[in-house]
DNA sequence: CATGAATGAGTATTCATTCAT
DNA sequence: CATGAATGAATACTCATTCAT
């Protein structure tokens, strides 16, 4: 049957995604999750569904379930898949921070960023998905503004500003060139975007000690 | 949307049945509530489909839905509906008790139980529910009981025994003729009835104080 | 089971080495049928799911399908097997029940069957399932029954009532002692489970020859 | 989704919300409208739901459909009717601006505007409704940046840099502003809002001729 | 016009069963 | 045989929209 819900005895509450124990089942998610992406892209959360993505990902919507057990959940773990690579782009920043200026760094986690979402659009649509606790998304996002804050510490000459500061506005300014790159008004958004960088670099000089 | 479960914000948690409005909306629902009763006799509550009654009583099934926004809260409204009935069925029988003794008292209340679960086939399959929280359960079980108990107490001449335990007595036997009534084994199965219904008289006759 | 078959065969060829093999099989089998009879009791049987079945034996899904390929078949060889320890435990009383009177067969009756519908809780369940044809519900009954009137005719002094309806009797009277033994309503219950007792004990003795 | 209608190219007959002819008419849609207003706002395009608004405005849902009929069109007819409050604050903004320095005029926007959205909180939700054509959205956005653009250009000393660009910046880092806004992170926020309206301040500055 | 009932296509999700490895 | 992935029909429930009163 299909309806549990009142007085159900099960013990364990929220369905987990099955972890694939095969080969098979390890593309089989990997799949699903690129499905997953393009379709949360183009459609928004909300809009997507599940058979959509299922068929995006030539998978039965027998299959989707197997591994992500509702919807949200689905979201969720794309979410944080997308969180190890970004991660990951943080991580490779920060090894070659050393000695650079603050507003060196500022643009390259600009650059990068930029570039990190135009390869995977859908991030703003799971950052920003309307169902996820408010904590959570703010949790999500002290984590990598503390990630970005850490990066500016290591500047050269020293940061004598408030870095979390200016790690929010680089994301901030971050978060406009990723709205406006989806726009396709090409050139008048590239002109904004390049703007955008140059003030923040200017505002990390200004934060800068005199060197 | 259809997965609002993850932080949803809405501030009315579970969904009440709407309630009717127009003469319409009232015949429509006593309908639906017979289509129900029917098709919860003949497949029990886990197998009976939102489809199905909504077929049985010739609705769609956005009609079933606008007045009964569950499958569980379905149940619940004909199961009081029929509870209701059963306490009118009681008070009558209430209003010809006094004088009575206590083993005619039983015996009216055997019989018109009997007939009102021959009316109400769906009763016991309401009653029987697996999802409603036993606590309910008990307490509408309670109920009925007390209720038995207060027209066994004014039996002439009074019943010494307790009453409680006379008014479970006769519930329980009665479950049986309930459960037989519903096989087909007609010949045997009356002549069981009759059986309980002598030896609850019986019991019913010991139980009172010697005239 | 189907194994049955296999036991016939050609004893000098086949090499111990199948044994255990077999013997496996035949853990698994008895396993997976524990795990259906938990299951089977907790959700009932249309909520219970194979797959939970199969987890709870620790086994997988396909496993369970080797060996019963389908959920009603499963439910019918659980049922099989505990038709065959409640016929054992007739059988028991059978061998200690010449000379005694009815109503301490009577009473010895209810109180292993009581015994053993709390060792098997999941046997109403297995019996009560609404999937099976009806003449196949009745036989099973009838077969019961007929178990139970051959043990009143052996009663000295020997009954002189109908065995059939006696036996019928015992049967209900017991149904309620197992319907209400699964209610945790202790205190009550029990005495009302005394009081059928007792209501069975007197309704034999009038049944019996007058010693 | 249920209403992806819009997309859909129907050339011929769009139905318009009927225009209201009496003053009641007149009351109704305007309740309805901040009905509208606040369901957006809470729950978002997609989640909200046509009954809820009616709900919200204590009205049918036959009478919203009446003025408005389509879901897609209420939203529309909503978005214009804030995208006039929305000029005649820049009109506002107008009649003061002569004389005023490009940074002064621009604060002066980007504090109005900000104003603006705490007000009608729905806005940028109307905004980005995503089964709006691409086409409307951009021209809307570019009749705003005109707008502030034509602001610009009555700065003394005047503005030597391209205004347009200008203006999209100032509508950037305005997006910024509101989506913080919204999130209750406080004082790191307000500390944030001010940095842009800085930053602002700066890049007006430099686009001015010298004095 | 106002009201609320009627409609049904669409959506998330489940689960018995089959199949490839 | 064991395993777990694949499948898809079935099911509860939603919601934009239409219609009768």
């Amino acid at each position: 049957m299909q309806d549990m819900k009142e007085a159900s005895q099960k013990s364990s509450e929220e369905p987990k995604a099955r972890v694939p124990k095969r080969q098979r089942g390890h593309d089989r998610v990997a799949v699903l999750l690129e499905a997953a992406a393009k379709v949360f892209c183009e459609r928004g959360y909300d809009a997507a569904t599940m058979t959509e993505i299922a068929a995006e990902a030539r998978s039965s919507i027998g299959s989707l379930y197997q591994f992500f057990p509702t919807k949200p959940l689905l979201a969720e773990d794309l979410h944080i898949d997308r969180l190890e690579r970004l991660k990951a782009v943080l991580r490779d920043i920060g090894e070659k921070a050393d000695g650079l200026s603050a507003a060196d760094i500022g643009e390259e986690i600009f650059d990068r960023l930029a570039a990190f979402i135009e390869e995977f659009p859908e991030f703003p649509v799971l950052a920003g998905r309307r169902d996820v606790p408010r904590d959570r998304k703010a949790r999500s996002r002290a984590e990598l503004k503390e990630h970005l804050a850490s990066l500016l510490r290591r500047a050269q000459p020293p940061v004598i500003d408030d870095v979390g500061l200016l790690s929010a506005i680089i994301l901030e300014l971050l978060r406009i060139a990723v709205t406006t790159a989806s726009d396709p008004d090409a050139v008048e958004d590239q002109r904004l975007v390049r703007e955008l960088r140059l003030m923040l670099r200017k505002r990390l000089e200004e934060a800068s000690a005199k060197g």
